[in-house]
DNA sequence: CGCCTCCAGAATATTCTGGAGGCGGTGCCATATT
């Protein structure tokens, strides 16, 4: 570590312990803070002999620091028993945490909450103590306390953070910890020690980009503090801050080790099969990088999770097993596209063991593809996972013998279940009720948060299954981004970008409008561009003109990619930020598969990261349509506690089908209620001539209670049906059909209904599902400042993804912006471009440090701003901007580390240019 | 951001103006109608 601390301040132990008390205290505490406690220790040792009164708190955090916790106790008992105030009752409460004697904590803590219930970080350590006591309704109220007392504190997100990890769900945790690190970039700091410990938990997580973020701002930290503490200490005679890097404090214990990627060893004799079963069936003469473990993993029945990038052969990792073992393999796919390319790209004697089961289907086509299944004639079965909340489906497949469940696109289960399609919620119940056969995720994208959401949404443990990550690098990818002024500039940049690329390429912009828009000003300057949304009725042929290459632009939402198999695109050009990292990375992705140089380049403005954060914010579920969707379920259901509702009822209470549908599922997660497998609305029986079946007791049983007796027919509404029997109605439905199957009986079932039981309301379901919306938010708000992070970032792009989507790291990769590729497009245009702008704001600031809203308030030539702003000469240099778009300026350049923000001993914060800010304002024509 | 919509009030009895507010995208299944 080089120096002592004290060294680097230039004193000693016993110069300290001789200075004035407010003095010794301020160093002791720099001491303290960054973990040199020897040499605290030896300070107040000093201290002591110079006959200064003790500073319990702080010389018990440093005799704990150096490992002696039941003295650093002892002590602090001790000088409370004195009658000691506030710090040294919220450290004894730490350190008794941290000593896990989370009961004698809870003793203190009382009296803590009873003298200061104000006080947001003594709730913050209620919920910790309860969380150690593994009592979590109490830890649950205590963090309600903390949210309803300072919702906006660093206190309530690190709360929820320690909550949510407790649980298990890492997930949200992170989100948290996110919310917790962005919040103190504001308002308010958190102190080095919760700076390091959200820094061991992003290192636990696998998020290496936040644990950059963080040493940047402890680094940061230690040199201002190590400046400041110096000039305390010798006067104004400021000394010029020293470059040294900040000492690493490291967490206590060592971070658990995230979940590696090794794959299963494979035996050279596993790997011959393999490769002469691809060969005999699909024609491949050997097997890709990564399929061989895939592959070997599945056919032992291993639960796996395969991240493998596009064209790494997804598909055969489970095709190569669904036809080389015995049974059905299920594969959930999202999109009915999807299903049909795979079947129809199969090796034709292999088609005819597969099949798509779609609503593409008339009855009479889905019913001979149910006997076929059935009859065991099938080798592979695609599906939607909406299919799987029909028992009568899952029946048919476990009667075959199922194999393995696969999750094609399995990113979908956590981008889309929770607020999208939530029937992807429904596969952990559906893989349960099929006898949890062997699981297999397939997808191009997963970050480590997704793939722990998916393990869980899928088996709910962590750690079941068995990750295998392939090298998600694409080289022949280059990666840029440019930051626009305006929207003028936007469309410039894009005509020009589309206009210089040679070959096809796709544009994705936000909106449906805003597609139109853009293809036809592309059409404008003579390129051949369309555009494409869900809301087309030609998509089809759109694509299939785009694929001939008689378009060569597709401006798109979202909506096109997934499955798009064109070979040659040479370029994708994003209108604005997209919805995530991992969006991103899928979209950027379709370029290039042929391995030739393609180009990526993200358009952004400022305002981007502002406007998506307001969309995350509002959110699409409130509490109020959940009561309406519940009341309605009340309605339906009436006074028995299981009812048959139409989705209709849902969707009408809701205002929209997705809506109704999500809402349900969240009412479910609280233990509202529960869905069961969806039942039919109308049943028409009828008992064919001649029938043996009356030799079964079970059917003859049924039949009299049905009142049916040997020719007769009988139709109605299912539940009246069920009513007759004493049966659950999964089992009647199950029954029916094996009946038909059998002979016995007529069976025509129509319509579907959901089927809800009411449960006991929940006291705490109200706030869990308020919680529920506030974690969602807080999740899709990251999201949102992970991509835009990524726009701005200065370093190398692919390593910025490697390290997001948890791949293998690089340093430099030579092809993106930030290590040095050049784009084929002049740099910037003149006029009064985004450089002046930000060069205004820079030299105000190289003037004197101004408050945040004061200095927007000069930029803007607001009157409102400070007599001494409206001095500045730079007062009203940005008048032609929004106050809205010069926060977003000067936010843009903190995170570019040319201005930080520095915390005054009062609690106000200025902004002041750092080392390089004032290069960059020296400089003039500086180059971004 | 910048554009659109909505609304209130003004200038004149229906249009004009100004200000404020808002702004999104992905697909199954089923059922009813063409």
């Amino acid at each position: 570590m080089g120096a002592s601390l004290l060294e680097q301040l230039n004193t000693s132990a016993e110069a300290v312990g001789a200075l004035p008390v407010e003095l010794t205290q301020r160093v002791v505490d720099f001491l303290v803070r960054w973990e040199a406690h020897a040499d605290a220790l030896a300070c107040l040792d000093a201290a002591a002999r110079a006959g200064q009164p003790p500073l319990p708190a702080l010389h018990a955090a440093a005799l704990h620091g150096l490992g002696h916790a039941a003295a650093a106790i002892d002590l602090l008992e001790r000088s409370l028993a004195q009658g000691a105030g506030l710090p040294v009752r919220l450290t004894l409460v730490e350190l008794l945490l941290a000593a896990e004697a989370p009961e004698r904590a809870t003793h203190y803590l009382d009296d803590l909450l009873n003298r200061a219930a104000g006080l947001s970080r003594a709730w913050y350590l209620a919920v910790l103590v309860h969380l150690a006591r593994g009592d979590f309704p109490a830890a649950q109220s205590a963090l309600d306390r903390l949210v309803a007392l300072a919702p906006e504190s660093r206190y309530a997100s690190l709360g929820a953070l320690a909550l949510h990890r407790a649980q298990g769900d890492v997930v949200t945790a992170a989100a948290y910890g996110a919310q917790a690190l962005n919040r103190s970039a504001r308002d308010e700091g958190l102190s080095v020690a919760e700076l390091v410990q959200l820094r061991a938990f992003f290192q636990a997580t696998d998020d290496p980009i936040r644990v950059r973020i963080i040493n940047e701002r402890l680094i940061a930290r230690f040199n201002r503090d190590l400046a400041a503490t110096r000039a305390a200490l010798h006067g104004a005679e400021e000394a010029p801050a020293p470059q040294a890097a900040a000492p690493e404090p490291a967490p206590r214990r060592a971070a658990p080790t995230p979940v590696t990627a090794t794959g299963p060893e494979v035996i050279a004799a596993e790997r011959r099969a393999m490769e002469e079963s691809a060969r005999r069936l699909f024609g491949y003469p050997s097997l890709l990088p990564g399929q061989a473990e895939v592959v070997a993993a599945a056919l032992r029945g291993e639960h796996v999770l395969a991240v493998l990038p596009t064209g790494a052969g997804k598909s055969l990792c489970y095709q190569l097993p669904a036809f080389s073992g015995a049974g059905v393999t299920l594969v959930i796919s999202p999109l009915i596209a999807l299903m049909k390319d795979q079947v129809d790209n199969l090796p034709d004697a292999l088609r005819r063991q597969a099949i798509a089961i779609s609503s593409m289907m008339d009855g009479a086509a889905l019913r001979r593809a149910l006997d076929q299944i059935a009859a065991g004639q099938i080798r592979l079965v695609y599906a939607a996972p909406e299919r799987l909340r029909q028992i009568g489906f899952l029946r048919v497949v476990a009667q075959a013998g199922l194999a393995r469940l696969v999750i094609d696109e399995a990113h979908c289960v956590s981008v889309w279940g929770h607020d999208f399609r939530p029937d992807y919620l429904h596969l952990r119940q559906a893989h349960r009720d099929l006898g949890a056969p062997p699981v297999l995720a397939m997808t191009a994208t997963a970050p480590p948060r997704v793939r722990q959401d998916i393990e869980r949404q899928l088996l709910g443990t962590q750690g079941a299954m068995r990750v295998l990550v392939g090298d998600i690098f694409r080289p022949n990818l280059q990666l840029a981004a440019l930051r626009v002024r305006d929207d003028d500039e936007r469309i410039h940049r894009l005509v020009e970008l589309a206009g210089a690329q040679k070959g096809c390429g796709i544009v994705y912009a936000r909106s449906r409008r805003r597609c139109e828009e853009v293809a036809e000003v592309l059409r404008g300057r003579g390129i051949r561009a369309a555009h494409y949304h869900a809301g087309i009725d030609n998509r089809d042929e759109v694509q299939d003109r785009f694929m001939r290459g008689e378009v060569s632009v597709i401006v798109a939402t979202v909506a096109f990619g997934m499955g798009i198999d064109k070979r040659d695109i040479r370029f994708i050009l994003h209108d604005g930020l997209p919805n995530s990292v991992e969006g991103y990375y899928q979209e950027v992705g379709r370029a290039g598969r042929d391995g030739q140089h393609s180009l990526c380049v993200l358009i952004y403005g400022d305002y981007d990261e502002g406007s998506l954060l307001r969309l995350a914010g509002r959110g699409q579920m409130s509490l109020d349509t959940l009561r309406k969707v519940y009341g309605a379920i009340q309605q339906a259901t009436g006074p028995r506690a299981m009812g048959f509702v139409p989705l209709d009822v849902v969707t009408a209470a809701a205002g929209d089908s997705t809506t109704g549908r999500v809402a349900l599922s969240m009412l479910e997660q609280v233990g509202l209620l529960r869905r069961r497998y969806d039942a039919p609305r109308t049943v028409s029986l009828q008992v064919p001539r001649r029938n043996r079946g009356v030799d079964d007791p079970a059917f003859f049983d049924f039949m009299q209670r049905m009142g049916l007796d040997r020719q007769s027919a009988v139709a109605g509404e299912f539940g009246d049906l069920l009513a007759r029997t004493a049966m659950q109605p999964e089992e009647l439905e199950q029954w029916l059909l094996a009946w038909q199957a059998a002979g016995w009986l007529r069976v025509d079932l129509a319509g579907r209904d959901a089927v809800i039981e009411l449960l006991d309301p929940p006291a705490r379901a109200g706030s869990d599902l308020e919680r529920m919306i506030a974690d969602r938010t807080a999740l899709d708000q990251q999201r949102v400042r992970d991509i835009a992070d990524f726009a701005r970032t200065r370093h190398c792009r692919h390593g910025y993804l490697a390290d997001y989507l948890g791949g293998h790291r690089r340093r430099r990769c030579g092809v993106c912006d930030n290590c040095g590729a050049t784009l084929p497009v002049p740099a910037r245009r003149g006029g009064p471009d985004f450089d002046a702008q930000a060069r205004a704001a820079l030299l105000a600031l190289a003037e004197q440090a101004w408050g945040r809203r004061n200095l927007v308030r000069l930029l803007a030539g607001d009157p409102a701003a400070s007599e001494r702003a409206q001095q500045s000469s730079y007062y009203g240099a940005l008048r032609e901007r929004t106050p809205t778009a010069i926060g977003q300026l000067v936010e843009s350049l903190e995170a570019d580390g040319l201005i930080s923000a520095r915390e005054l001993d009062h609690g106000g914060v200025v902004l002041e240019l750092t080392s390089r800010g004032r290069n960059e304002s020296a400089r003039g024509k500086g180059r971004r």
